[in-house]
DNA sequence: AATACATATTGTTATAATGACACTATAAAT
DNA sequence: ATTTATAGTGTCATTATAACAATATGTATT
């Protein structure tokens, strides 16, 4: 009993002050997609570090320790929750990162030292998730967080660029066979936004009147009696994704590709 | 440091004898699958469990805990090489398992008190194999393994049976976008032997004249002046698999599915 | 009321991919 | 020479894809 507390008054932490005990080698990083005006954004967020003297802002995703009374699916939600103010928003592990110099791998550039972070081992479940900004009040995000364009990441932070791009390709690989994309449209949407949503991800454009051939065969796309309002030209009709019908008339796609 | 000594004093493991101190709350699975005479297998390990005065034989997939100075790659590899003797070998994770009481929720079946798992959380890194079963020297098998049929997995301990379904799922899902079938079969094959694969894992029956024209069109599946031998019948054509004209040819597929 | 504006909506054609279907070829064993 | 067992191949009807441009319809402006 006598050695716990020992040990306990010589690591003093603030989540144990919070009495939320975290498990001490396990993170959840979250890559938090947001749609807006046609980009595709990526929330960062900023720190302080000295530098020979100087200081330097350096930018990482928002991550947390693993409590240890939650999944880690929980523990992404709850970053969600404080980054966003966000909940029950789609949240996907996409993949682990284990390399047990990847908190060391940059030190040298920033010759920074910070024993919390560097001296232990950890381990982090990279999750993506995908909101659509519209639903963000902008005022909630705290204040060293920002969203960065999705095409004009820089420099970040331990393995964080790697962790970036293994998110975007698995978001990419999981649009093609997943209707995701509809987590990131409002509830009531046009078919050319849903089309201009494809083309920020993707990077690419498509011929809109084969796009609509394709997506008009969703059986879960659903066209409204409603159409658009407040544009000063033609306005569109309004879909909706029906989730119900998705998941009935989803059919595992057992025809491999060459 | 008197603490610190206590505490290991305390918590005696066999991998602290042997100097290899292993992260406390993280551990891999593999789900290794292998493929031999047209079946699809998967090892599996057994353990006697006491049960109401009487013994049980329970199973699960191997596993370890993954050590302070390894990535989890290297903790599913050194699974792989302790039970089949393989190195090299394709690994690939697929998902993270984190429920807090996953090593519990079968307790009450059991009546089963196992301290070292079952008074610690240990979250685990679910990873998936394929082997070719021909490559594997089966007296080098634990004794306490076994080769299962993929299709007539029973119950299993702990949260196993979700991580083989998980593994499954993701096997078929790569299958489909990257050719890994080439992990299963022999340096050489036919085409009939490579259909069979195909077959044994997504559970079905294609058209021979079907496949074959899909099959011809992939530019890094290369037919040989080669031919089967050892055969009672017309021997057929040996082909391999072109690893470097595969990374070479392999474009993304940005064509979304309805 | 007429016109400009901005975006929505729609169809054809040529090419490629797919799915259904059955017969001939060939090496080994007898 | 015959049997056996599997290898290897082609057609046709249907469906999916890619490339391509003109018309329709609301709001805003005059």
């Amino acid at each position: 009993m006598n050695t716990l507390k020992e040990i306990t008054i010589n690591q003093p932490d603030i989540e144990t002050f919070l009495s939320i005990e975290t498990l001490s080698s396990i993170s959840v990083d979250c890559v938090i997609f947001g749609y807006d005006d046609n980009k595709l954004k990526v929330l960062i967020r900023s720190e302080y570090i000295p530098n020979n003297g100087e200081v330097y802002l350096a930018w990482k995703f928002p991550g947390n320790k693993v409590r240890k009374c939650e999944t880690i699916e929980e523990t992404s939600s709850r970053i969600l929750k404080e980054q966003t103010g966000l909940e029950n928003i789609f949240v996907k592990q996409f993949m682990v990162f284990s390399d047990p110099n990847r908190l060391r791998r940059k030190m040298y550039e920033y010759e920074w030292i910070k024993p919390s972070l560097t001296d232990d081992r950890v381990i982090t479940v990279g999750f993506y998730s995908l909101i659509n900004l519209n639903d963000v009040d902008n005022s909630m995000l705290i204040e060293d967080a920002k969203w960065a364009d999705a095409y004009e990441i820089k420099e970040l932070m331990f393995d964080h660029n790697e962790i970036f791009d293994e998110a975007f390709k698995k978001l990419r690989y999981d649009l093609l066979h997943e209707p995701l994309v509809f987590e990131l449209l409002p509830v009531k949407f046009t078919l050319t936004q849903m089309q201009k949503l494809y083309e920020a991800i993707f990077d690419t454009t498509y011929d809109k009147r084969n796009y609509r051939r394709k997506v008009n065969k969703m059986p879960y796309l659903i066209p409204l009696d409603e159409i658009q309002t407040g544009v000063s030209h033609k306005p569109a009709r309004l879909y909706s994704f029906d989730r119900d019908i998705y998941e009935k008339t989803r059919t595992e796609r057992f025809d491999f590709r060459v």
